[in-house]
DNA sequence: GGGACGATCGAT
DNA sequence: TCGATCGTCCCC
């Protein structure tokens, strides 16, 4: 929460270079009800008109997809399968439609916020522990997935086209910054029907982060 | 106007 | 492994 915030030219490269960029980044939304926050732990890079799983691919806008193809640093979201939404940051440079699936957050702040939001009535008695942090194996379900995060942080189609660099839903900067994050690839998840790009290695997390969804 | 489908999740 | 659930997209 003390971390700076990011700028527009940290968003202003190719969705491949952005996804593992803003692996320790964090997302932050002032709500109405308060405040959550978490480090982003997992993403998944889709590159646009050339890219079988993403919602660009073909290169024509559609109402949906047009924030893709307007300037880097704001708001993708969309509704899957009838029930999830799902946050996306966008890429690279105006008229390129990039984007950055954010995947999964280790959650930082407003815990007690998110739990409610959820609705998960086994975790209303969680309580910190000594030491002001809270128990991971617990908390760790309220996060880790894309659909549970948008959830949690309360984000919706109202977001969509939000800056993410000045507005209350912004990702701020790395704050543990010196120490170099270990980071792993692997296939993207749910896009079976995408063809040859269903291999692509295109999605990143932190190397054991308890945080990252299954997959 | 209609039908098929999905960058997920949670219960079985 | 499967059902929920509805906006988007594309075709008729």
């Amino acid at each position: 929460m003390t971390s700076p915030p990011i700028t527009y030219s940290f968003f202003e490269k190719t969705a491949l270079e952005l996804a593992p960029a803003l692996l320790g980044t964090v997302l932050v939304h002032e709500s109405p009800e308060g405040v959550t926050a978490g480090r982003i732990v997992e993403t998944e890079a889709y590159m646009g008109p050339d890219d079988k799983a993403a919602h660009s691919y073909g290169g024509r806008p559609t109402e949906r997809t047009r924030v893709m193809y307007g300037p880097a640093g704001y708001a993708y979201v969309y509704l899957i399968y009838g029930m999830h939404w799902c946050l996306n940051a966008v890429a690279s440079e105006i008229g390129t439609p990039q984007a950055v699936l954010i995947r999964a957050l280790e959650p930082i702040d407003g815990i007690p916020l998110m739990i409610e939001r959820r609705g998960l009535s086994s975790l209303t008695s969680v309580q910190q522990n000594e030491d002001g942090t809270w128990p991971t194996t617990k908390i760790k379900s309220l996060t880790n997935g894309p659909g549970k995060l948008a959830k949690a942080m309360s984000i919706d189609k109202r977001q969509y086209g939000w800056s993410l660099v000045d507005s209350p839903l912004r990702i701020l900067q790395d704050s543990s910054d010196g120490i170099p994050l270990e980071i792993t690839t692997g296939p993207r998840i749910g896009i079976d029907y995408a063809e040859e790009a269903k291999e692509y290695p295109w999605r990143f997390w932190i190397k054991g982060n308890p945080f990252v969804s299954k997959g």
